[in-house]
DNA sequence: CGGGGGTTTGAGTCCGTTCAAAATACGTGG
DNA sequence: CCACGTATTTTGAACGGACTCAAACCCCCG
């Protein structure tokens, strides 16, 4: 059972020297974004806060869901998986990303499994945080509602990209996704970027099989679009990148 | 503009017996379906119900929202194209469900297009309306979400079983779930369903050509799975289908 | 009777998958 | 620090599937 740091306001991190969701909320922009200090408060003092290394489980398929998890720092991935040992990471969230919050609105035991991608904190709110908040500030359900659609919105939107491209395509159009958030940009206009997945699950991410997505990989660097290195990837402009993912019809 | 029926209750249709939204909650099971009689009998006194005929456009997108659409009867399609004239159906939408609410939410413009896919209809409320009823009744608010999440899920659903299932195994379960909504059940286990989509809308469900698909479409009658006449098809029994999209692997 | 859209079929090519093996990176313990 | 075992990644070859382009077909409607 996680317990660990808790309310304790003199911890190490510098994101502890606040108390409470105080300094999430402010760095992010979580569905707790608005809320007025004194539920803050309250938020701060009702959360679980834990620390997860990469690999480590925040809750699997099949988990009754108490709760909602909320991302303080570090990044994870939600996946999914069947019966005949396929795995597919549906999304990858980020700091003041909710999780569960399907489950938790459906009082339904948990549909994906949610695992620590690197190094990450993650809180964890009791369904009754949640409802006593959401009684006392409606406009909270509100900003629960955007956010859902939001999500909604990505997830039609990946649906119809899968639909509509190729292999190749879906995987250049997840990788300029993926400089954004985990690239440092250099002078130049050249990115750097240490991706936080292996082949496998970026094959998942597009549908395909990493033998595949390995043979991608080496077309894009003789094409001079990008170099791979493990984990690394040197891309010399993004430009090109999403040029092809606009142009790249089905095959 | 649309205006027509409004809240005349001595329409024609059955539907029109009872005044306001009254028949279409009972029946359905709409994000309204909790709603106490008073908050119906403003619902139903602010709608604008109108009728489409099929392929006839609802909203299209880059279309101002102005409010929300609810399905009264009928089957309409949410719709998404790109700039090189791809089209996908992403959704199809029954009675009871709601459409365009992600814009509305987010005060947004309208990303897909909404069109009858047969004889139907649809009712418009303004956001004022929606705003309205939101602010009186906090209940509400968690109706949309438990709505939002369930069809996150679904979103996500879909986008795991493209990742993971082959191009028949996709099309053999989209084909169970229409023979549920579409199909009449014989006294033999057979079935009898009238596709409300024609041969490239299916194709684009399933994220391939309709080229492909009339192949796959060969296929399944060569192994004696339907019979498919124009958009017409009789299935034998469901039972082998449904074995069938659950073993389909990749290819 | 002649469009016109939608659907089916055909041939060729490319792409993706499978199975298998080699190469590389990684973590552990000696 | 190196050796080792393990897991991951890359590469190869063969097969099947899917895409493109194109033509024929069908059916509904004017």
């Amino acid at each position: 059972m996680p317990r660990s740091v808790g309310r304790r306001s003199s911890a190490t991190g510098s994101i502890e020297r606040r108390s409470g969701c105080a300094a999430c909320v402010l760095v992010n922009r979580s569905v707790f974004k608005d809320l007025d200090p004194e539920s803050l408060e309250y938020l701060g003092a009702h959360r679980k806060r834990r620390e997860y290394r990469p690999g480590q489980v925040v809750f699997a398929m099949g988990d009754s869901c108490g709760g909602l998890h909320c991302v303080s720092t570090g990044t994870v991935g939600l996946r999914r998986l069947d019966e005949r040992g396929n795995s597919v990471l549906l999304r990858m969230a980020y700091p003041g990303d909710a999780l569960g919050y399907c489950s938790m609105v459906q009082r339904r035991d948990h549909l994906t499994s949610c695992e620590a991608l690197g190094p990450s904190h993650v809180c964890y709110l009791e369904q009754s945080t949640i409802d006593t908040l959401l009684s006392r500030r409606p406009a909270l359900a509100s900003q629960f509602l955007r956010y859902t659609t939001q999500e909604l919105d990505k997830a039609y939107q990946a649906i119809f990209q899968n639909a509509v491209m190729s292999n190749r395509g879906r995987f250049v159009h997840l990788l300029t996704i993926l400089a954004e958030r985990h690239g440092t940009a250099h002078g130049d206009g050249s990115h750097t970027v240490t991706l936080p997945l292996g082949r496998r699950d970026l094959a998942s991410m597009i549908g395909t099989r990493h033998e595949t997505l390995s043979r991608i990989i080496s077309r894009l660097e003789a094409d001079g679009m990008a170099r791979f290195s493990g984990r690394t990837v040197h891309i010399p402009s993004l430009t090109p990148l999403r040029a092809d993912s606009e142009v790249a019809g089905h095959a």
